[in-house]
DNA sequence: GAAATTTGACCATA
DNA sequence: TATGGTCAAATTTC
């Protein structure tokens, strides 16, 4: 269909918001993002926003374009741009760099370079998952979702996931447990990770 | 003061 | 020429 230049590779995505109280504030995919702007769309009445890897003093060119569909105002697409350059990228998660697992319940490819993972199996994939953990409240996610999982070492692979946790201590990460900061700060949840605060992680099933 | 957003202007492409 | 994507100054937040 529409091939580019060898390296221009995209990667659509779609996958459910985290709804926080009432509002739906998009996925958190592990990486640092810097918002460059935000354009109103034609058919769309949400916004569409776009982003790139913060790290972008070291070469990376790793893009992101982020809307929220008219259709499932609490499923966000994301269409990632360019490969990841920066080491010093925490979670490495979804992003596989078009995955090629085509024949397969929830995943659909769409083009040539255009991948549409469903919701339902994203959750899993979802560093922010991991990263917040107990925030979490695990009735809420879709079944297929293991609420010790990240405890089982027999998971998939997850290269960085494995790396990161480890946080060297000192250097840290960026301000990117955004997150939860914002929804403790939000509804003042306090002290202690008590799992009172309301994150709903609504799998979205596709029509 | 540095770093990240916001926002309208500007540019590119269909 | 209209629509989508990026720039960059002003502004806010850390």
């Amino acid at each position: 269909s529409k091939r580019r230049r060898g390296g221009d590779e995209s990667l659509t995505v779609r996958l459910p918001a985290l709804l926080i109280g009432n509002l739906y504030l998009p996925p958190d995919d592990g990486y640092t993002w810097r918002k460059y702007g935000q354009k109103n769309i034609l058919k769309s009445s949400f916004p569409r926003s776009y982003y790139r890897c913060t790290h972008k003093n070291f070469g990376c060119t790793a893009k992101k374009k982020l809307q929220r569909l008219d259709e499932d105002p609490h499923t966000y697409e994301i269409t990632y741009n360019g490969r990841h350059t920066c080491q010093t990228s925490p979670t490495p998660l979804l992003i596989p760099s078009i995955a090629p697992p085509p024949a397969s319940h929830g995943t659909e490819a769409r083009g040539a370079d255009t991948l549409i993972i469903s919701a339902s199996l994203q959750p899993p994939l979802l560093p922010s998952a991991i990263e917040l953990g107990g925030w979490i409240s695990t009735s809420e996610l879709g079944e297929g979702f293991q609420p010790h999982d990240a405890a089982g070492p027999s998971e998939r692979p997850p290269p960085a996931a494995a790396a990161e946790p480890a946080a060297p201590a000192g250097a840290g990460r960026d301000g990117d447990g955004s997150v939860a900061d914002m929804a403790n700060a939000m509804f003042n949840t306090g002290s202690s990770s008590s799992s009172s605060m309301d994150i709903i992680f609504r799998a979205k099933q596709e029509k």
